[in-house]
DNA sequence: CTTGCACTCGTTTTACATCA
DNA sequence: GTGATGTAAAACGAGTGCAA
């Protein structure tokens, strides 16, 4: 086996399956040093084949941890060194830890996206009901003066001089005159506690 | 000693742009 | 429109060092 046979055995499956005795006998495999700016001039192939991957595949989806039992039987099956089953599971594993972060990421955007805008809308909706409920207060306050000041010789109050403000998004038509103030026992909204006191 | 993992490298493949 | 060519980005297999 040549230095290149011995540095990239993927390239050469055959040579490498004959070899691969040698590995188990326990020949003492030194530590492949990286050759980073070898050009590796005939080299065409190094892809795993559609075959192998798909059968990697398979078997990274039953369980992504490789025994080493696994690993070895793998390595027959597929006629690559288990340290190429090795490699490949590890890779596996890594890169599909990263694509689950990147989905849980986009996720959690989204989510916050989504939580950001309803932010918005509530907060909206919490300033138009802070203008109504001043609105509402002055109302009020007008029409305790007014009463007072009319010495209380007239008990009903006049509903067409009800500042419209007042009545917000509520429609006159849906109630009738007696139930215009009604609000039921339980009703209680946070912060209106006040209104109690004026029924 | 072995294994998993993070980090990294070098090569190949893919996707896209530019040009004749 | 089409094929050739260039190229940046992505995918891939693998090396290294460290920790358990």
């Amino acid at each position: 086996m040549n230095h290149h046979m011995a540095l990239f055995p993927q390239l050469y499956p055959d040579a490498f399956t004959q070899a691969t005795p040698h590995h188990q006998q326990g020949e003492n495999k030194p530590r492949r040093r990286r050759n980073r700016k070898h050009t590796v001039g005939t080299i065409k192939k190094r892809k795993l084949s559609e075959e192998q991957v798909k059968l990697l595949e398979q078997n990274f989806g039953n369980e992504p941890k490789l025994e080493s039992e696994r690993k070895d039987r793998l390595a027959l099956e597929l006629g690559l060194d288990p340290r190429q089953v090795a490699v490949w599971f590890q890779n596996k594993r890594s890169r599909w830890k990263t694509k689950k972060l990147e989905e849980e990421y986009s996720n959690l955007k989204n989510v916050h996206e989504t939580t950001m805008l309803q932010k918005c809308h509530l907060e909206a909706q919490v300033l138009k009901l802070e203008e109504q409920l001043l609105e509402a207060k002055k109302e009020i306050q007008r029409l305790l003066e007014r009463a007072d000041s009319s010495s209380s010789s007239q008990s009903q109050p006049i509903l067409e001089d009800v500042n419209p403000q007042f009545l917000g998004e509520f429609r006159m038509e849906e109630y009738d005159d007696s139930d215009v103030f009604y609000i039921p026992e339980t009703y209680y909204i946070n912060g209106m506690e006040w209104i109690n006191l004026y029924m």
